[in-house]
RNA sequence: GGGGCUGUAGCUCAGCUGGUUAGAGUGCCGGUCUGUCACACCGGAGGUCGCGGGUUCGAGCCCCGUCAGCCCCGCCA
């Protein structure tokens, strides 16, 4: 299929059972050695790279155009497959076997030299990310680039396939949507013909999706775009992909079952084994074991809370910590004691301190020593007491969770790379479940939303409500890989009432709840069946699987840390025609 | 919004305690070469040391500011 009516094959298809046949190929000079009466073209495509050898043989036209070839310049050959001699092949070559001997040989795009190196050196470092980003069309070319964006076409089509078997609907969603009260900030698009109004990127198709169940489409999915314009990270873009689905009449077993059959079919695509289904975990033993909601479960590494065993030895360190009630809490490194040296406690420490935490203190035992921050307080019975044995050591934070929470979870992933531990598998999926309902607002203390307000709370946490919404529970589930959230969803909320009461526990109005989320209360009141639904970020997806560094390495055209597209080079400032007639002016 | 790292030839980097003419590899240009595959060998060109200001007899190096890229915190319902 790879033919066309000015190719047979693709450069990286040719083969031994190719030998003898006439062909034509088109392609990019990879690498030219130029041997004096012989001249070697390495030309490559998306399927790889084959040798062209233009030799004495070769009419004078083709040794006079192959002696003058530049990289990347794209050139049309016509000539025979031959089978290189035993002690010619390349075994590093898909096509090291072969090689061919030209009859015609055109330049058809010829290039400059091009401003980044697309062959490289073995071992030559990448240029830096600034040139790929903004010569992205030479970055693209690449097999390594190509081969990611190929495991991403093959992801999206088996997550299409996956989900259209299991009877959901591709359904689109509008990119021209309305602002959203809370949540990120919106990217908005003023209105022409309406002054003074916008639209909005979507976050997500959030109330979309929900309202085609309210409608009826009973299983709805999207590979959605979605925009959120706040900071970025290396594992965050201003636009990303997510795969967004919704299903009604289901329970959480259903929409978590769904969610298992499209990550398992996906690791399948990419030629990793995994099942469902996942183990679960609640969010509060993931916070108190780990410190975080996305632990790491390869590694069974986990927090302790030693508040009882060290709060009566009398450390200033802790006891400073201590007087509001805080706990001590800390880590139990089996082998620390010889194998994290004192520049790597010295450096984890600082990492603590920087998250906003009084620091990390530490203890050695090896032997009858003990060693350490606060090692003077300590023995080797009250050592023993917290699980630290002769050779290990404890790294210990002390305060409110909030604090050490953060602080162990980064100290836990850093012991783990600098003693390179090993894992105890190589999959660990896991269901993240009971995320609180509401979360206190740090300066108010007043509840704000965990996820979003139409999260349907627990049931059985209904009756909690009055008196301590804080203990309320949601029945949101996220999905956490080798402690990366892979995406996150949950039951909606279907009953007015329920849905009415959280509005209500977040401070709004009736009139405010009217005015914006006045379609998503029409839809419960015409009939809503019981639904949930769920997203999963799909760039970070393909970035694990593809083995890649970054987001942008599985995204064509991506942006940078700035939010800005180095490629084309937005954004940028608008004509001051458009700007009037967008009813806009823009304040310098 | 805050913190950190980086910015020197087309590309990747070195550049000592501030010292005279800023280097290497690769790429590029020219030449030799019939089996290379990172071809080899010979020769050559190529620099706004990100930008602006300051300190100094003298700045790639020190100071201040600024821009860009990357990483982190905040933020991301």
């Amino acid at each position: 299929m790879s033919r066309t009516s000015r190719r047979t094959h693709r450069c990286g298809e040719l083969r031994v059972q190719h030998v003898g046949q006439r062909v034509r190929l088109g392609g990019w000079v990879h690498r030219r050695r130029d041997l004096g009466g012989i001249v070697f073209v390495d030309l490559r495509d998306r399927a790889g790279i084959v040798q062209v050898a233009v030799g004495p043989a070769a009419p004078e036209d083709v040794r006079r155009t192959a002696g003058g070839l530049t990289g990347e310049t794209v050139v049309e050959v016509e000539g025979e497959v031959v089978a290189r001699p035993g002690n010619m092949k390349n075994p590093e070559l898909a096509t090291g076997d072969v090689e061919v001997h030209p009859s015609k040989l055109t330049v058809v795009g010829l290039a400059v030299t091009p401003a980044i190196p697309v062959a490289r050196a073995k071992g030559e470092e990448l240029p830096s990310e600034e040139l790929r980003l903004k010569h992205r069309h030479l970055d693209l070319r690449r097999p390594e680039m190509q081969a990611n964006l190929v495991l991403r076409h093959r992801l999206l089509q088996r997550a299409r396939r996956t989900l259209t078997e299991l009877e959901f609907l591709e359904i689109e969603t509008p990119i021209l949507t309305k602002p959203t009260p809370e949540g990120a900030r919106d990217y908005l698009v003023p209105s022409r013909v309406h002054p003074g109004e916008f639209y909005a990127l979507p976050q997500s198709p959030q109330i979309y999706k929900q309202l085609l169940m309210v409608a009826g489409l009973d299983r709805y999915f999207q590979i959605a775009r979605c925009f959120r314009d706040e900071d970025l990270r290396n594992d965050r873009q201003p636009e990303f992909t997510q795969i967004d689905l919704e299903a009604s009449f289901v329970g959480p077993e259903d929409v978590l079952g769904f969610v298992e059959a499209v990550l398992v079919a996906l690791w399948d695509e990419a030629g990793q084994q995994v099942a469902g289904p996942f183990p679960r975990i609640t969010w509060r033993e993931a916070m108190e074991r780990y410190g975080t909601d996305k632990p790491d479960l390869r590694y069974e590494l986990a927090i302790t809370d030693w508040t009882t065993q060290v709060g009566p030895l009398g450390v200033p360190f802790f006891d400073a910590a201590l007087k509001n009630g805080a706990r001590v809490r800390g880590l139990a490194v089996k082998g620390g004691g010889g194998t994290l040296s004192r520049k790597d406690v010295d450096q984890l420490a600082e990492t603590a301190k920087q998250l906003g935490g009084s620091g990390l203190a530490w203890v050695k035992r090896q032997g009858e020593q003990i060693s350490g921050s606060v090692g003077k307080y300590f023995t080797a019975d009250t050592l023993g007491a917290l699980g630290i044995g002769d050779g290990d050591a404890a790294l210990i934070a002390a305060g409110p969770d909030r604090v050490t929470s953060p602080v162990l979870d980064r100290v836990r992933q850093e012991v783990i790379r600098r003693l390179g531990a090993q894992p105890t598998a190589t999959h660990a999926f896991a269901w993240v479940v009971d995320f609180p309902l509401f979360e206190p607002d740090p300066e108010t203390g007043k509840p704000v939303f965990a996820h979003h307000p139409f999260t349907a709370p627990h049931p059985d946490d209904l009756p909690l409500g009055r008196k301590s919404p804080f203990e309320m529970r949601a029945l949101h589930y996220d999905v956490v890989y080798n402690g990366n959230e892979l995406g996150s969803g949950s039951i909606r909320i279907t009953d007015r009432q329920v849905q009415y009461w959280v509005f209500h526990q977040l401070g709004l109005s009736d009139d405010e709840i009217a005015k914006r989320f006045g379609f998503l209360i029409d839809g419960l009141n015409s009939g809503a069946p019981p639904h949930g639904g769920f997203a999963i970020g799909f760039d970070r997806v393909v970035m694990l699987l593809a083995g890649a560094a970054s987001l942008r390495d599985v995204i064509a055209f991506p942006k940078t840390t700035a939010a800005r597209a180095l490629f084309e080079g937005a954004p940028a400032p608008a004509h001051p025609a458009d700007l009037r007639a967008l009813h806009i002016k823009v304040e310098p």
